[in-house]
DNA sequence: TCATTACTCCTTTTT
DNA sequence: GGAGTAATGA
């Protein structure tokens, strides 16, 4: 019977959740619990029932590759006999089909181009400076920030009020919101929230429309519900309200994207929401040893907002002891890393199955240096990505003003990219004319040529560049669209620039155009590969290759390894301080997601490790380990004598460090008291010198304490020799307030604070 | 218009 | 410490 073929496979819960086809079903999916496997599982099924066909399923999910991964699990299933899923995909990309659609009812053409962050940036630096805004005291990116939060909570310019504004140039958050739409409309182009936010406008303002969708979408099937934001959620309540049959997996768990809008909320109200939601738990790990899932459930319990699930093993192997290390400095922990990573090696593990997580960015660059160094190949995933890369997004500038000359924003990146002679006074002259006359700057720029308005040579080079252009666009319809890109970086003087550029990444800037063109080459029109383009972001890179994988937390979220390796363990590092002080608890409680979903990426063996000394935005500061690492319950973790000896001077520390916020954490969290007098015993054990320097300079420190230490001059004296603990003996020779220049007879010269100097 | 210098912010995470 | 940007001068 050809059911059985994808109902096998499933465990009870499992195969609950993939039968309950009717009404609001919430499946709250632990990590490793096989969440994908029963999404798909019930597309197949829905097919295979006749419930609906492909094209009444809308199945969102919040990445590319999730998209893919269930486009292909689909396909598997079912053999060939699905043909494409249109309404399978991102929201965003499902989002940008429905405005496209119906663009005209939000102020857009249906060939609108969809903006980058470079984009939005400049078009709001824009409206700052036209509105005489001091751009130094309201930086442009804190307005895209406030923006970017009113749209992902679905409201539109006019619908703010006066206590949700923000405190931008006097409450012209709103105001400022709305011109940027203005030029957005006019300029023919949507932003990466628009997707989203116009089209769920788009839904609450037509009912014929809304009506349409829903008669569509029979079914709805939502993917990591944890992330979504109140757009997304005011989107698929529209969209759900007819039929009700909405099916939402997510883990409240591994909610990790609160900053970007997400809201954990949704997922924890699922139930008042739809009433009579059926809520089915899938609590069976297919992952990790026992005493990995034993780690992560101990750390994860010390959070109080969460629905309550436990993480049961299915594999029956208690497995090795998660390893927690502590290293000198980030150096060190590179070493330890790799070290540990080629004795796996030798053992026989391959390096595809080793990952390391890092909380931040920052961290990769002395694994990547280490790697380098110790010839062990590496992979990192989420760096900087192509699209996002300088040449390339320079030649997709190009490649969309021959496609849309209006393009004002593209035409700006590349006017003088080469150089060729049209400065910045002409660009301003250009804009001029093109604000006053409501055009864009390529009319604009046509219409200045013809004038007296700009001189001898820069009127030559304008009229020369726009020529090209014209050219250009006139070879679009007669030419291969991949030839046409050829002839265009070339006769631009683009690829050019490169060659003649001596610097070290010209060549591979080179490289990365020929990558781009065979891209093109890929698809069948320019106009495809553009919408391609700004939807999917990342390139698919080989994942098969012999390499040990780099990557922050965040996008390890749905990876699994045999090994795993978390750095940084540090506080300050993780938890993020940044999180601590900006939300609170709840920030908090989000960074120990965070160590959640970094410790359920491991199927078999842990390392997690944390260095004294870190150097902070220049600065060598010294660290306390993570509180993360206290919660981790004892009878899992291995540990050197280290940590264990230091452990009580660390707990002090760390409490008044954070006095003010710690307050709360401990009324509202016992155990944490409790385990910290269970586990931890003072052991006596002298503390060695070094720690009971005095800090004056952690992470942060509140503002008062700041400026009394700035004020403050330092007693040292240039030309002083002086004792460092990290860098030993060492000669001052120059001072800045607390930051002493010193040579050091070892070390070289450093830049450090004060405090961390005795007079010798 | 372009090159050099000074200054700033940064290091959370991304569709 | 270092990248990116704005200000400054040639």
């Amino acid at each position: 019977m050809i059911i059985s073929k994808y109902l096998d496979g499933l465990n009870k819960s499992q195969k609950e959740a993939v039968e309950s086809t009717e009404g609001p079903l919430l499946v709250l999916a632990g990590a490793g619990t096989g969440k994908t496997k029963v999404l798909t599982s019930k597309i197949a099924h829905l097919i295979s029932l006749r419930k609906a066909s492909p094209s009444n399923i809308l199945a969102v999910t919040f990445t590319n590759k999730a998209a893919r991964e269930m486009k292909y699990r689909i396909g598997q299933s079912l053999g060939s006999m699905v043909e494409g899923m249109p309404w399978l995909g991102t929201f965003h990309s499902i989002g940008a089909k429905i405005l496209r659609i119906h663009a005209e009812l939000a102020g857009l053409k249906s060939d609108f181009t969809i903006l980058d962050t470079d984009d939005q940036l400049r078009l709001i630096k824009q409206i700052i400076k036209s509105e005489n805004i001091d751009e130094k005291r309201w930086p442009p990116k804190l307005l895209l920030g406030y923006i970017d939060t009113f749209k992902n909570k679905g409201l539109m310019p006019t619908e703010i009020t006066y206590n949700q504004d923000y405190q931008f140039a006097n409450r012209k958050a709103s105001e400022l919101y709305g011109l940027y739409q203005n030029r957005l409309s006019i300029l023919n182009s949507a932003d990466f929230g628009d997707l989203l936010l116009l089209s769920l406008n788009l839904l609450k303002r037509n009912t014929d429309i809304l009506n349409k969708y829903q008669n569509i979408f029979l079914y709805i099937l939502v993917d990591e519900y944890q992330d979504t934001n109140v757009a997304q959620y005011l989107w698929l309540r529209l969209l759900s309200q007819k039929n009700s049959n909405i099916a939402c997996v997510g883990d409240d768990d591994q909610s990790i994207y609160g900053w970007r809008g997400a809201e954990v909320d949704n997922i924890l109200r699922f139930e008042s929401d739809y009433p009579g939601a059926k809520i089915v738990k899938l609590e069976e790990n297919y992952r990790s040893t026992e005493k990995i899932l034993g780690a992560a459930s101990g750390l994860i319990s010390y959070n109080k907002d969460r629905l309550g699930k436990t993480l049961i093993a299915n594999i029956k192997d208690e497995g090795e002891e998660v390893h927690i290390r502590s290293v000198w400095d980030a150096e060190n922990e590179a070493r330890l890393v790799t070290d540990e990573i080629e004795a796996k090696q030798s053992k026989g593990a391959k390096l595809e199955d080793i990952a390391i997580l890092v909380r931040a960015s920052f961290q990769m660059r002395e694994f990547e240096d280490r790697f380098i160094m110790s010839g062990i190949p590496y992979r990192v995933i989420g760096g900087p990505r192509f699209y996002e890369r300088q040449e390339i997004k320079d030649a997709i500038s190009y490649i969309q003003v021959v496609s849309n000359s209006n393009n004002d924003l593209k035409l700006e990146r590349i006017i003088n990219i080469p150089r060729r002679g049209i400065g910045n006074s002409t660009l301003q002259a250009l804009n001029k004319i093109a604000r006053s006359n409501n055009i864009s700057l390529f009319l604009a720029a046509k219409q200045i040529i013809e004038t007296d308005e700009i001189r001898g040579q820069t009127k030559i080079k304008l009229a020369n560049f726009i020529n090209s252009i014209e050219l250009w666009k006139d070879a679009k319809s007669s030419s291969h669209h991949t030839d046409l890109v050829k002839r265009i970086l070339d006769e631009s003087g683009y690829t050019e620039m490169w060659q003649n550029d001596k610097s070290p990444t010209a060549s591979g800037r080179l490289e990365n155009l020929k990558e781009l063109i065979g891209q093109i080459d890929g698809f069948d029109s320019i106009d495809g590969f553009l919408d391609h383009v700004s939807l999917v972001m990342e390139l698919e890179s080989d994942t098969s290759a012999e390499k040990v994988s780099l990557m922050t937390l965040h996008s390890a979220k749905g990876l699994e390894f045999e090994n795993i390796f978390l750095p940084g363990w540090e506080d300050g590092l993780f938890p993020n301080q940044r999180s601590l002080d900006e939300k609170g608890n709840s920030g908090l409680e989000e960074e120990r997601r965070l160590a959640h979903v970094g410790v359920t990426r491991a199927k078999k063996s842990l390392w997690i490790t944390y260095a004294l000394n870190r150097r902070v935005y220049g600065l060598w500061q010294q660290s306390i380990p993570s509180r993360f690492i206290d919660e981790i319950p004892e009878e899992y973790k291995d540990f050197d004598a280290e940590y264990i000896n230091t452990n009580n001077y660390y707990q002090q520390e760390r409490q008044s460090k954070y006095k003010n916020f710690d307050a709360g954490y401990t009324k509202n969290n016992n155990n944490y008291q409790k385990e910290s007098q269970f586990t931890r015993e003072a052991t006596g054990t002298k503390i060695p010198a070094w720690k009971r320097i005095k800090k004056n300079n952690s992470v942060t420190i509140n503002a008062e304490f700041q400026e009394i230490n700035i004020k403050r001059k330092t007693n040292f004296i240039e030309g002083q020799r002086v004792f460092h603990e990290k860098f030993g003996y060492g000669k001052i020779i120059d001072i800045n307030q607390l930051k002493l220049e010193i040579d050091f007879e070892k070390s070289g010269i450093k830049t450090v604070l004060e405090s961390y100097v005795k007079i010798h």
